[in-house]
DNA sequence: CAACAGGAACAAA
DNA sequence: TTTGTTCCTGTTG
């Protein structure tokens, strides 16, 4: 784990961009320093990172919430509904541990200077440089010795007009691939949270002590100061109606950064409940038209299901006149679909149905019922997790 | 080992 | 009855 130099190099070439998303990746110094960086992209950088030096003055600035909400408007508008382009971002993509502490440890040796990383707003020129550095090159084997060139790290504030149209371009492929990734994956870590302390996704519900836990939690999870009781006796309602000055006030070293993480648990929360509870409004689903209601939300749930789209033509193209007639309207590749997350995708189902022991092999058990009433199928050249649905929308 | 296939009993609408 | 759910045995990659 030799790192050459200081400066940044040993961050992020432990971090290597080539690796995809991932969240709360959490560095440590010894006493010096920290930093913070969430939602790693492999072709962009959205969230915020922010360097600390302790014992001297606090070098670090949250760039939550604020550009947070910048990032997501950015994302929203180009969230139209269309597929993910490739598989290749999925699950498989986080090989990065979720635990902050399982880091090797070797880029905490040398500690970079005590900077300010605003990479922020340069999410989009930074999309566009690599993809038109590299437009999906498969595993490009990271440049030789991590090259401080890939480095992302451009404290520019600007973004020129000539950017602006190439960010035209690739937003579309991209930006709701990455959107769909940092939800699910904020999502997931809400989720795992929860399951942690026992504790609902929404804040509003939160009695005082479930708001202790989370605030232990985080503090805990982002390696906070411990604020102490500065929030004792606060509902969930009542954290939530405070705003980021706030919270500066009850706690001065964190406040803000907790008030950024609980903004994320109120926006991801509501979303989770408005998922959950739309359930409310009707009769008993159906679990084709459930499987259809995700497959609907690919920013929402494109890490858990999703469609497949095969291109005709692309790779091995059936072509033969003579399958031409045969092969026409049900054996179409249309209509299939890939779990890629079987957990979730059940637990999400047991969600709905109020069935808490609901699992994959259950659910995928109703699924095979669907098999002789010609719902859904496995399709022709059957694959792990993939199915098809008979009818068309 | 997880996904898969499908029988059987059961529950709820 | 229909539509799942739960549980299970066995197969497959």
């Amino acid at each position: 784990m030799g790192e050459e130099g200081g400066g940044m190099e040993g961050v992020f070439s432990n971090l290597s961009v080539e690796e995809g998303p991932r969240t709360h990746i959490v560095y440590t110094g010894q006493d010096t320093e920290e930093v913070r960086i969430e939602f790693w992209g492999r072709h962009t950088f959205c969230a915020f990172t922010l360097l600390q030096r302790r014992g001297k003055q606090n070098q670090g600035s949250v760039l939550y919430p604020s550009r947070r909400r910048k990032i997501h408007s950015r994302l929203d508008k180009h969230i139209s509904g269309t597929h993910l382009g490739s598989g290749k971002h999925g699950r498989g993509t986080c090989t990065g541990t979720p635990n902050p502490r399982g880091l090797p440890a070797g880029a905490l040796e040398r500690h970079p200077q005590g900077v300010y990383l605003s990479c922020f707003d340069t999410l989009l020129s930074e999309d566009v440089a690599w993809l038109l550095k590299a437009p999906e090159a498969p595993d490009a084997p990271q440049a030789p010795a991590a090259g401080p060139e890939q480095c992302p790290v451009i404290d520019s504030q600007v973004v020129s007009p000539a950017q602006v149209e190439l960010e035209e371009q690739v937003e579309d492929g991209s930006l709701e691939q990455v959107q769909t990734l940092v939800v699910g994956e904020v999502m997931k870590d809400i989720e795992t949270a929860c399951k942690l302390l026992n504790i609902t996704a929404d804040p509003m519900e939160w009695s005082s002590g479930n708001v202790q836990k989370w605030v232990l939690w985080t503090e805990h999870l982002y390696r906070l100061p411990h604020v102490g009781g500065a929030f004792r006796e606060l509902s969930g309602r009542d954290l939530c109606a405070m705003n980021e000055e706030d919270f500066r006030q009850r706690c001065l070293p964190s406040g803000d950064v907790l008030h950024a993480h609980l903004d994320i648990w109120k926006s991801e929360g509501e979303e989770l409940w408005a998922e959950a509870d739309s359930s409310c409004s009707g009769q008993p689903i159906h679990l084709w038209q459930f499987l259809r209601e995700l497959l609907l939300k690919p920013h929402a749930y494109g890490r858990c299901i999703r469609w497949l789209h095969k291109e005709k033509g692309a790779g091995q193209g059936e072509w033969d006149r003579g399958l031409e007639v045969k092969e026409s309207w049900e054996f179409r590749d249309r209509g299939i679909f890939k779990i890629e997350d079987s957990a979730h995708v059940a637990r999400l189902w047991g969600l709905r149905k109020n069935r808490p022991a609901m699992n994959y092999d259950k659910l995928s058990r109703s699924i095979r019922q669907y098999y002789k009433k010609g719902i859904i199928r496995k399709p022709a050249v059957s694959q792990r997790l993939v199915y098809q649905f008979l009818h068309p929308v």
